[in-house]
DNA sequence: GAGGCATATATGCTACGTGCAGATAAGGGA
DNA sequence: TCCCTTATCTGCACGTAGCATATATGCCTC
């Protein structure tokens, strides 16, 4: 059994230093749905390495700050976000990913209603594999092209989206991709582009409705051209 | 767009000691089933930090070496197994979760039929909540005591079998659990077992039999006093 | 204001997976 | 040979999902 003082004069002998280290940093998986689309936000490399290329937004981690606040920092930095919802993903560790030296990224990834970003830095996904296969993922411009992802992102992207698909018919993890209030087409919308299928109307209005994970608001929709949908809000807010 | 000279360039100037960096480690949790027990293999820490408590077998990483790499060398030094199924878990990298100084962990977990181990290292693990909940886990002796466990890895056992138990449903993971050869009802104890729950006997037959996982022998048990049952093999026994 | 249109919402039917009960099969032991 | 235990198979009740139909409700046109 070791003892405290057993373990302060370790600590005080023991040199970090003595072996060499990896760089560590976290990158993000921004997420959102609009117009029925999967979007991420990159943002394009200003230095080297990879110059040019796009990449999402990371950073390395600092010595006293949790792997966590560094991913949120990274928003807030580079994304201009606060307050999302945020899972770690993975961690990617080939020895040769990063040209510059040994650099691990903690992948975290992250959902947000559409509504919240200025939509300037989102690019499309284009999801090459069906189901939850895997695989790497595109991200394309505007015009159609594919964007030249910098080191391993494409293969991040792509573990984002399979872990996505996979969450999404067991956790609440859709609602964090629609406003305060919704209406059930909007979330079914929502599911459809994750998932890249269509799915039953009715039963996926059941199984939502049975989930108890939707709590109707009496209020309904605005500002369409035929009868509005009632608005729903998610049961438990608390996820963030 | 980067070019190949200017990132030449770039790593000809770059200085990677220009930044404190974390230490990096793995962890492995190596779990087996044997007489209807999860079972974790852990082993005594004999230096400081912690020494006298018990951890999970691990490593940092080499500057050169796969972070998979680094958690089958654990294996292979520490619990003297190679060739088992090996996924990677989680990284956990609180700023405080080792007293020497920042050390993150990749942890890793890992599957292997009982037969292949000496049993003398393995430890019963006891989990102290239903379903997928989630939480640390205890590892017990055979007197029934808790094991004091080192730094935070009752939370990386528990994040292993709470993912153990919800991959169990839909992903061939239970078979990595069993000899090469066995009968559906050692199929069902492994899942009753890791599940912490009994199953219905004729649809856990029936979805096994369907999942096209499973491929009959023609063979049968032995050295039973009753009945023998039929001895199936693992369609895929690609995953390793 | 009446009727048409698009979508939301509710209801009934069918197919299938699962839990459960009973029947049958096959080995060892008395 | 009979009995005991477990394996294996068959039939039935029930809940959920997919599908089709029917009704409701808002906006639009005329």
């Amino acid at each position: 059994m070791s003892t405290a003082s057993e373990d302060r004069e370790f600590l005080e002998t023991y040199d970090p230093a003595e072996f060499d280290r990896p760089s560590v940093a976290v990158d993000v998986a921004l997420l959102t749905v609009s117009d029925g689309v999967l979007r991420v936000l990159v943002v394009e490399r200003e230095e080297a390495p990879q110059a040019g290329r796009w990449s999402l937004p990371g950073t390395f981690v600092g010595m006293a700050e949790s792997l966590e606040d560094a991913a949120r920092r990274a928003l807030a930095t580079k994304a201009h976000v606060a307050d999302v919802f945020l899972e770690q993903l993975y961690t990617f560790g080939a020895p040769d990913r990063d040209p510059r030296t040994r650099v691990l990224s903690v992948a975290y990834y992250a959902l947000v209603d559409a509504g919240r970003l200025s939509s300037a830095e989102l690019r499309r996904v284009r999801v090459p594999w069906e189901g939850e296969e895997g695989g790497p993922v595109e991200v394309v411009a505007a015009d159609g092209e594919a964007l030249p992802l910098a080191f391993d992102h494409a293969e991040i992207l792509g573990m984002a989206v399979k872990r996505l698909r996979g969450k999404l018919d067991y956790t609440p993890i859709g609602f964090q991709l629609l406003p305060e209030r919704f209406t059930l087409r909007q979330l079914q919308d929502v599911h459809e582009t994750i998932l890249g299928r269509p799915l039953n109307k009715d039963s996926f209005r059941r199984r939502m409705l049975a989930s108890g994970q939707l709590e109707a608001t009496g209020e309904r929709e605005d500002e369409v051209e035929h009868r509005p949908a009632e608005l729903f809000c998610f049961t438990h807010r608390s996820a963030l």
